[in-house]
Order: C-alpha cells, then sequence, then structure tokens
DNA sequence: CGGCATTGTGTTAGCGCTACCATGTTAGCG
DNA sequence: CGCTAACATGGTAGCGCTAACACAATGCCG
C-alpha cells in the first residue's frame, strides 16, 4: 500500500531495506518491528522470532541516524583527550572503551593536541551528534565551553584531576602526587633536584605536580630549579633532558621527570652514557607504566590507575545514565608511590 | 506562525534552538540557513553575515544527526583495528585522525580485539550510521561480514597488510618482511635462530612474517623453531619468551621476535640477567618503534611506516570520496631493515 | 460476569534537517 | 530590448525511525 501518490520527485535513499519492509514482509507493523528489536520484552516471543527471522532474511540493518533522530537519543559517548601519543590517555580510553561497549554505547573520540578552543570545536560538534554523555580529561575549557556546557543536561565526566568540576569528576590529586615524590627524593637526601617537565602551559597538570614539589622543596629550603622541554614527553625528549640537566647543573643529585617517557628516555640515555643510576644522579617519573620497571634500574615513579580511571568514569556515566542513585559525584582514584631502584 | 493545530501530544524535543528557528529569527528561510553553513559560497555574503550573526546570538548548534538522516550522508568514517594495547595500531589512528578531522570528518573508532566475529558487529553497527568510508586492518574477514560489505557502495579501505582486497589498500608484504629479518640473520651467521610470537592464531600477521622466516631458514637448510606466548606483545611476555628460548633452547644464537615490544622486553631481561647482546644471544624485532632505538644495543627491527600508512590511507580514501582520479587501488608503503647493535 | 489491570499490537505525527524543484532577480549578450 | 544564463532564495516533501496514545484481547478479582 501508501504508495502515497505518484510523485515526480524521488528522493534516493540508500537502497537498503528499511524497517517498514521488514514490517510488510513479515506481516506485521513497523512499530512491533522497532520493538522486537529494541525491547524484545515488549513483543510477544512467536511474533519476535517471527520479526527477528525476516530481519535475517533481509539483511535488514537498522538506520541508527534515524533512530537517533526519532528519540532524540544517540548510543553515543563523546571522549576528548588531549592526546594520543601518551600512553595514559590510551590506557585510560581502553578502560572507558571496554566499559561502555559493553552496554552498547559507542564511543566518539576526539583528540584536542592540548588545545582549549579545539576542545569546543569538537564538543560543539559532538552535542550536535546527541552524544548520551561527555567524558573529557581536565578541568579547563574554555568559556565558550562552559556555557555550551552549562544549557546541555547529560552527564558530564571530568577525568584526570580533581577539583571543581562541571558535574561528574573522576581524577588524582596531581599536587599532592608532586609533593609525594618530593618527599621521597628529599627523604633520600638528595638536596640539589631538578625538575623536567615539556609543554608545562599545555600540560597543567604537569605544572601542578611541579608546584607541588617546588613547595615541599621551598619548605626544606631549598632552591627547585625547572628545565622546561619544548616536546611532549618522548623518550628523545627525555634524552635531550638529561644532557640538559648535566649541562645546566652538573651538581643536580637528582632530576624529578614530568612522566615515565621522559624519565625513562633519561634512564636509557645515561646507561648509554656509561653513568650508573642512582650512583651518579638519581631520576624519578610518574605514570608508573610498565616500561619503567622493566628497565634497568627499576624507575622510581608514581603509579596512576589509568585503565581503572576509564573504567570507574565510564560506570559512574553509566550509573547517572540508568537514573540510578547518583552516588557520589568526585571520586579519588589515588596513586601510590612506587619506590624502583632509580633514587 | 506554524503552530500546526493545538495537538494534546507533544514530542519533548531537545530544547535546543531548531534551523527555523534562526531561520525565523533572520528573516530568512530554513534552507538558507542550512547553505549559509553547509554551502556559504551559495548565499548572499550579506545574508550568510546576517544568518551567522543570528545562529551566533542563539546559541544554535546544528543536530547532526538530522542532518545525516536527510542527506543520507553521515561525515563518519569507521575505523576498526584489533587492539589498541599496541603502539602500531595508535600511530596508525593518528595518522587517520590528523588527516580525516582536517576535513571535517569524525572518527569512529571500534576495537575487536583480533576477534573477527566482533569486526561483524562493529562493522554492522557502524553502516548503520551511515558512515562515508570504513578503514579495517587487515584482509581477514567473516563471510558475514563480506557479504554485508558487498552492497554497500562507500570506499573500504584495508590496511597494515597487502592482498587481494575488498577495495582500497595500504600496507606492507609481512612475509617478505619476515624474509628479510631472516636473510639479516643468516648473514650475520647465526644458524640457530628461532622465532617467538605471541597468539599467532590471532594476530597473523605475526604468523606470516614468521612464514617468510621459516621459508628463508629452510632454504638454507636449517631448522626453523617456534616459540608461542599465550599474551599478546608485552615487555612483560618478552621477557618471559626470552627465558623459555633460554631454557627450551639453550643452543639458540638468535631470537627473531614477531614485535619490538616482545624483543625489547626480552633485550631489558638479558640486561638484568647480566646477559651481553649479542654476543651471548642476538636479538630481533619487527616495527621500529621509538623505545627500540633508545636501549642499549639499539634493537635490531624493521620499520613499518606507521603513521604514513594511516596518512596515506585516509588521503586515499578522501580522494575516493571527493570523486577525484581513482588513482592506485594498492599501495606498497614498504619496510626498513634497521640494523641495530643487537644483531 | 462486570470492572480493571495487563499484555500485545497498531495508528498517527513528528524528530530537524536537506534534496529537489520552482521562482524571482539580476547580469550578459547581440 | 528580448532572451538566456547565472545567481539567490523559497516551498514542499520526505529521510527512516520512535514517542505517544489508542484499542483490542486476555487474565484476574470479588
Amino acid at each position: 500500500m501508501s504508495n502515497k501518490r505518484e510523485s515526480t520527485r524521488r528522493r534516493r535513499g540508500s537502497e537498503q531495506p528499511t524497517l517498514q519492509q521488514v514490517a510488510d514482509a513479515a506481516g506485521v507493523s513497523a512499530i512491533t518491528v522497532s520493538r522486537a528489536l529494541n525491547a524484545p520484552e515488549r513483543v510477544n516471543a512467536a511474533t519476535r522470532l517471527k520479526v527477528l527471522a525476516t530481519v535475517e532474511r533481509l539483511g535488514y540493518v537498522p538506520n541508527l541516524v534515524a533512530g537517533s533522530l526519532a528519540s532524540s537519543r544517540s548510543r553515543f559517548i563523546a571522549v576528548i583527550v588531549p592526546s594520543l601519543a601518551n600512553a595514559v590517555f590510551i590506557e585510560v580510553i581502553h578502560g572507558l572503551q571496554e566499559t561502555f561497549e559493553r552496554e552498547g554505547y559507542q564511543i566518539l573520540l576526539g583528540n584536542t593536541d592540548y588545545d582549549i578552543e579545539r576542545e569546543y570545536q569538537l564538543i560543539r560538534t559532538f552535542l550536535g551528534w546527541s552524544c548520551s554523555a561527555l567524558v573529557t580529561a581536565g578541568l579547563r575549557h574554555s568559556e565558550a565551553c562552559r556555557s555550551l556546557l552549562a544549557h546541555w543536561d547529560n552527564p558530564i565526566m571530568e577525568v584526570m584531576e580533581l577539583g571543581d568540576a562541571l558535574d561528574l569528576n573522576v581524577g588524582l590529586d596531581h599536587h599532592e602526587a608532586g609533593r609525594c615524590m618530593a618527599r621521597h627524593l628529599l627523604g633520600r637526601h638528595y638536596r640539589s633536584v631538578v625538575y623536567v617537565g615539556a609543554c608545562l602551559d599545555r600540560d597543567y597538570r604537569a605544572r601542578m605536580r611541579f608546584e607541588g614539589h617546588r613547595e615541599v622543596l621551598h619548605t626544606a629550603g631549598l632552591e627547585a630549579p625547572l628545565i622546561e622541554l619544548d616536546q611532549l614527553g618522548s623518550l628523545d625528549a627525555g634524552a635531550a633532558g638529561f644532557e640538559r640537566v648535566l649541562a645546566q647543573y652538573p651538581d643536580a643529585e637528582a632530576i624529578h621527570f614530568a612522566n615515565d617517557d621522559l624519565a625513562t628516555g633519561a634512564l636509557l640515555r645515561a646507561q648509554r652514557l656509561g653513568m650508573t643510576i642512582p650512583r651518579d644522579i638519581a631520576i624519578a617519573g610518574f605514570n608508573g607504566l610498565p616500561l619503567g620497571q622493566h628497565v634497568t634500574p627499576r624507575l622510581t615513579t608514581i603509579r596512576s590507575p589509568r585503565e581503572n580511571m576509564g573504567r570507574l568514569a565510564a560506570e559512574e556515566v553509566l550509573k547517572r545514565l540508568d537514573a540510578k542513585r547518583v552516588t557520589r559525584r568526585r571520586h579519588d582514584v589515588g596513586f601510590e608511590l612506587l619506590i624502583g631502584d632509580s633514587t
């Protein structure tokens, strides 16, 4: 039926069978097919089987775009990270993906390259896709971004760091992590300690760790020299940073690196230069990547529960989406000082 | 106007301003707003400015779901990889993302965990999103997947390996890579060479490299023993594999690892055991990850152009989407033997 | 066996946008 | 100055699906 009228204008559509065609072939109405697929328990078992068989036979693939428009819910989760080059974010993404995919959500991944303006653009686009939730790394956003999100009433999860969040928050205290490592180094009686970071204006969490570190050193009446590299965490940058410390601070007893990539790069470079760690100089990192535990000497670092952070964040968002109890808005996943043999 | 009738049933919609509201506020028709945003050159400059100002003022965010439904084109690119744990795929994704995002495409990332059935499910879902193209790692797909894709007429790009592709293909010859490294090892006069891989049934590209390796050894009249680990590439697995070789093949002169993670794990373990590479035993890898070039001795490996592979794949897909010249369907990105000091 | 909840299915009216065609308006030409 | 082409804008009709309601048919109660 429903040939409407013999209109001369036709839209092309996608050739694919539609829900209506499945319905016709199965001898039921469109809505019944829809229910058989999306809410099976609301359809009689016999009808359901008949419908599913027809779906199979026609090779019907639901048009999720149409479904999303009609229901104004897509099963998308926007995930925004500042970098893919950093293993930390990969692991967080992995945790998120695993948990969300199990519940039938699809991740929309955005990469800001540590650019807060780019974050705004990405969020704008993602809102256009009627995402069910937004997971973004960090608490710093542009003003435009904040006002965009202010009128949005789906869950917003900010991960990595703790603080004054828009909505949900899972992370750890980077100031405290910086303090923790600085205290460890002082406890080992190193007095001349250099902090080496990379692009601290963009990787501001590394700057927060530096601030914690500096606070502890100052309290102990010590200087807290800083070397800033212009290349984000990588083994290369770490090696370069190591040599800069040797040149600029020949009396340095220890180096506190902003992350494990830098620290490991330094450690491997030291090895190649024939130096002995920590006798000649001590090295510490941050993250607790496996790599640091495989080098000799084992790297002293701080382990953050990365995959767990992703998983926990995803679980909290899912709880919110299920409209279950709201539980805590803020979760401190903590960290753990991992004392290796490099300090 | 257009209050239709005072119908009692109302759909909730999303509160957000719609294209129509922008049009009313700007005193133009909806289609003009649409054009001002999506095809600015087709609208008079003055009108365009007026519309864009109104968009800004109302904080309008285009509903991309509705747009996709109406045009049956989404600006999504489905990208399917077998793993996120492997740095290789991260780099390929990075290359893809950079190139596609610049052209306004959004990546839909799927992770199969090396499960070919999961690939089918993901592709089904992604087709439901009317993706503009599909990029998937590898040439092996389930039958269901093949027949699903047979009736799909958007670009399909298979990356990583070369062969009998569905459509476009960018990759390298893994058999040849395996042969290449085996020849190198024979050239160094190692006669007893063990290949160590992980889950070769799933990581079948590593198996292809093994087959190339075996072929060369057999031709030289040598055995080609294989050790298979049950944990995918990681430093841990490499360390464990190294110890298994020592125990099982005490006379081994060289180990050819399926990838750099394994090889580096082995190298670092050897160091910790106080062994000297390559004097006690030679080690070779595959991938050319930066890590391998930072350890001492530098790892002998094969470098594959990973980010480039992603970029090239994306560019070829974009050409196809622009309906430009179809160029070559198959691109061999090649590889490079990187002779370090570990062999 | 009438009244009321429960279950299963259908009808209708959009979701917000763009393709398609139509129409008006200006420029370009001999 | 009439004719065509190019430009600028608008009206209408869906894209394929689901929310909201409607309405039978059945089960269960006193």
